[in-house]
DNA sequence: TTCCAGGGTTAGTGTATTCTAACACTGCTT
DNA sequence: AAGCAGTGTTAGAATACACTAACCCTGGAA
């Protein structure tokens, strides 16, 4: 028959252009990286990745030829401006999807960062149109980050960790680093921790965490998820 | 950090159980040509996977290793009774999405095969039980193809290139064949061939293909696109 | 100062998918 | 009989991604 199938194989159109799927997912995660106040280093990237060392010098280095990353004396990433663009663009998607499978796809909560992930390569430009179109009122992802282009940022925010006891708190957002845990996000949201939430601080310490209250209740969040909670 | 993410890698699960997303999308494939009377050699899955020959030599011979497929003496391929199920596993999903693509976002009509192919194998058991739950009542997909599954199988259907001149003809699906080829969708819908529409034949030869009547239109449909077109 | 932890690289493999080049078989058609 | 079209295979290579094993820094602790 003469019809013939236009299958779409990324591998195919990634043949001298542009990044490839993987390399999307580490510059994703180099945005992430840098958005907070750690050094962007290849390590970080491995334990994110979940993959060896080896893995993330070689992907590394064929970022580098590409020109979407540079590194300093100390081996430390920065995004290039390429890099940063196709960065964001990767964040925007998937901030979008992820308001898009609670919204509309009735998806729980604490599951959508990895569902994202996974749908996220697979996306064509119209189906992010038609998603875009579909939750065009939202300015943050459910976690509370915001979609870049749509004007908020929260400036003022700092971790929960680093907020004074007896004060007020009230959350923003959960960073990706606390996203990809979904035990822990579930345990989150079933305390009542969503963003917009505000709790009074009734006690703090760098060895066992940040005690919350608000009404009743009272959390008691480890120092890691203290430090992945930003608000206000 | 101590959390850690969750990253579903496709190729790490398929160190050595289930199909490749690759084989998935040849069984699928070869499910689509056994539903049809052309015998299923690798020359038709070199085509309609638009790859060499050596290629599909490759995955066909792996595919046989792990018991998909298996060749008869003239290298003819059929499913095992485990490619079987996996291919209609892959089938269902792909009409399922297609339905949703139309129903629920809107994506038109003639571009919903190409998308589906890009999305199905991103989709996680959970969003195939979501986008089931949004389209339950659907029985076919967009083209009117069954899914399967659910009681449709119009078994006494016969192609639009064997229809009787001066006969009704209501046309019920259009097969994955004409599906994959963007433009002649297009041109088939915005001629009103769509499912269950009913035409009378007032023309048809093997050479220029097939006239059709409905109200003042009249069509006159290629001998290929004819032979893709199923109804009664 | 010695040594180890943390970070990074090189070298060598492995798997999945694709390609080109070259060759072989079958069955018509001239 | 010669030859070509259609089909299929083997051989060899490339790319992207991942691994283990082995080794090299650097900086602070013992």
């Amino acid at each position: 028959m003469s019809v013939s199938p236009p299958h779409i194989d990324a591998r195919k159109r990634q043949g001298h252009d542009g990044p490839t799927d993987k390399m999307r997912e580490y510059l994703e995660v180099i945005y992430y990286l840098s958005t907070r106040s750690e050094p962007v280093i290849a390590a970080r990237l491995a334990e994110w990745m979940r993959v060896t060392a080896p893995t993330v010098t070689n992907i590394v280095k064929r970022m580098e030829e590409k020109a979407y990353i540079t590194r300093d004396a100390r081996g430390e990433i920065s995004l290039t401006h390429e890099g940063y663009e196709v960065a964001e663009n990767v964040v925007k998607r998937h901030r979008i999807l992820e308001r898009f499978l609670v919204d509309i796809m009735g998806i729980p909560w604490h599951m959508i960062h990895e569902e994202a992930v996974r749908l996220e390569p697979a996306l064509s430009p119209l189906m992010e149109e038609r998603i875009e179109a579909l939750v065009s009122d939202a300015t943050t992802c459910p976690h509370g980050n915001p979609i870049p282009g749509r004007g908020v940022n929260y400036k003022g925010t700092r971790r929960l960790s680093e907020a004074v006891v007896g004060g007020q708190f009230t959350l923003r957002r959960i960073t990706e680093e606390a996203e990809e845990d979904t035990e822990l996000m579930r345990y989150i949201q079933q305390s009542g921790i969503v963003p917009g939430s505000t709790f009074t601080i009734t006690g703090s310490s760098p060895a066992f965490g940040v005690t919350l209250a608000r009404g009743e209740n009272t959390i008691t969040v480890s120092p890691q998820v203290a430090s992945a909670l930003w608000g206000e």
